[in-house]
DNA sequence: GCTAAGCATTGACTTAGATCAAGCGCGAGA
DNA sequence: TCTCGCGCTTGATCTAAGTCAATGCTTAGC
């Protein structure tokens, strides 16, 4: 499974999607030039590994569109789902060669790649890169933390409810929209993959569905898109404090 | 409850045990010369919360000695450990005022800290500070990672397992001695906090350290002190992937 | 239109871990 | 010395979620 390469499509960084969210956000235009000059792109197909684990990690990137997950995976085939990638989010580790988890696409993507090498050298002298990279992977830890609470402590409706409750918020946040009355999107993951996101099995991820439809917190039109009546209802589902977990 | 704080307490960073560890470690003269300017130190008792979720945290700190845990509790009393920090990690998150998770001493410690607003101006000006910290980070992520699986998809013995593993691996790096054949260290937690760290209840937990003593992977010297005769047959029954989880 | 391949649902049964409850052991304070 | 309280252990029972197995629903190809 190669990654398909596609080195004649180019993007103006000023066009690029995720200019203000990705890594290269706070960038001024000599450092965004700088950048520019290493970058390139891949795209991957939905299904495809982009990286396997314990794999020699010649790049790093961020995430232009579509969606991925990290993974780790135990001998016997028991498999947690530890990272959701989205547009913007920024995959592999400067100064770390060997990757720790697998990297598959769940949709079609487009990747914004970066040799390590010279990321890592660029990144000693572009120090807003650095310090927006702090601030990503802050985040990412508060998200990580927060998911311990869901794997650690969350029945398996609670967990269903927190992942749909997620997945709406970020909608929302794509659309400029806020998380509030009734919401609608369309799920990006398979029964398994929010199993192994969740810790769960398969079955228990749809018999939870089911339940939560039956009781009308929601409603499904075919197996993937959802509608949410009531957001504040599904929060109540989850078992989540009134923050809202909007940690600032 | 108060933090004690201890204003005539002064250490040299120069005789710091966690000079080169901490966020201050890849300081030069000049940048430990600032952070020494506007260090302080705090001490606290065991069992005493350092910081409450939701509270202003006026502060940020390096752990100096001791162990504090952080935990997350949902309103009907749920509670589930997210971090354990030890020696030299990094306490609060500078752009962010209001704390996330309950900070509590396990121990008595001595934390050497720095008001939040001048230690964020300092690190635009020392860039070795910045750096050293999204390294910390980095780490933590992926020990939250980890986490994530041993919450997600682990037997009960198996997170026994894989908490009597890395207490023996940290204890080890303490002692700069290797992680192998026979060790011997002291359980910092309470079964209710191991629990807590674990996603299990506290009866479980007793249940399985007893199973484990029974099978003779552990031996109990009092109710906290441990004695791992072998501790590839430990890993073995962390049931980890050979890597030794030792990600570089 | 028919068939195959993937996802998804649903049911019957099992089980790991939770819950409820009793009791132990040891250090601290009277 | 006694006893109180806390941390811990152990037993009996219950239950949420896992396992095994059958069947349904789409889409894609022939």
């Amino acid at each position: 499974m190669q990654a398909s390469s596609t080195p004649n499509l180019t993007l103006d960084c000023g066009d690029c999607p995720i200019r203000h969210n990705a890594v290269c956000a706070r960038c001024d235009d000599n450092e965004l030039a700088l950048l520019e000059k290493i970058k390139y792109y891949r795209s991957y197909e939905a299904g495809q590994t982009i990286i396997w684990s314990g794999d020699e990690m010649e790049f790093v990137a961020s995430v232009v569109s579509g969606i991925a997950t990290l993974s780790q995976t135990m001998e016997d085939g028991r498999t947690q789902m530890v990272g959701l990638m989205l547009p913007s989010d920024f995959v592999g580790r400067p100064g770390r060669s060997i990757a720790p988890y697998d990297v598959v696409a769940v949709s079609d993507m487009l990747m914004c790649c970066f040799r390590r090498k010279p990321f890592e050298d660029l990144m000693l002298k572009t120090p807003h890169v650095a310090q927006r990279l702090l601030e990503m992977t802050l985040d990412e830890l508060d998200a990580a933390r927060e998911w311990m609470l869901v794997l650690g402590r969350k029945t398996a409706r609670e967990k269903i409810a927190s992942l749909l409750m997620i997945i709406a918020r970020r909608n929302a946040s794509l659309n400029l929209s806020k998380a509030e009355g009734t919401m609608e999107f369309d799920l990006p993951l398979t029964r398994e993959a929010m199993a192994d996101y969740l810790g769960l099995t398969l079955e228990t991820v749809s018999r939870q569905v089911s339940a939560l439809k039956r009781d009308g917190v929601i409603e499904l039109k075919g197996k993937r898109h959802v509608i949410v009546p009531d957001f504040d209802r599904l929060v109540d589902e989850a078992g989540d404090d009134s923050d809202g977990g909007m940690l600032v």
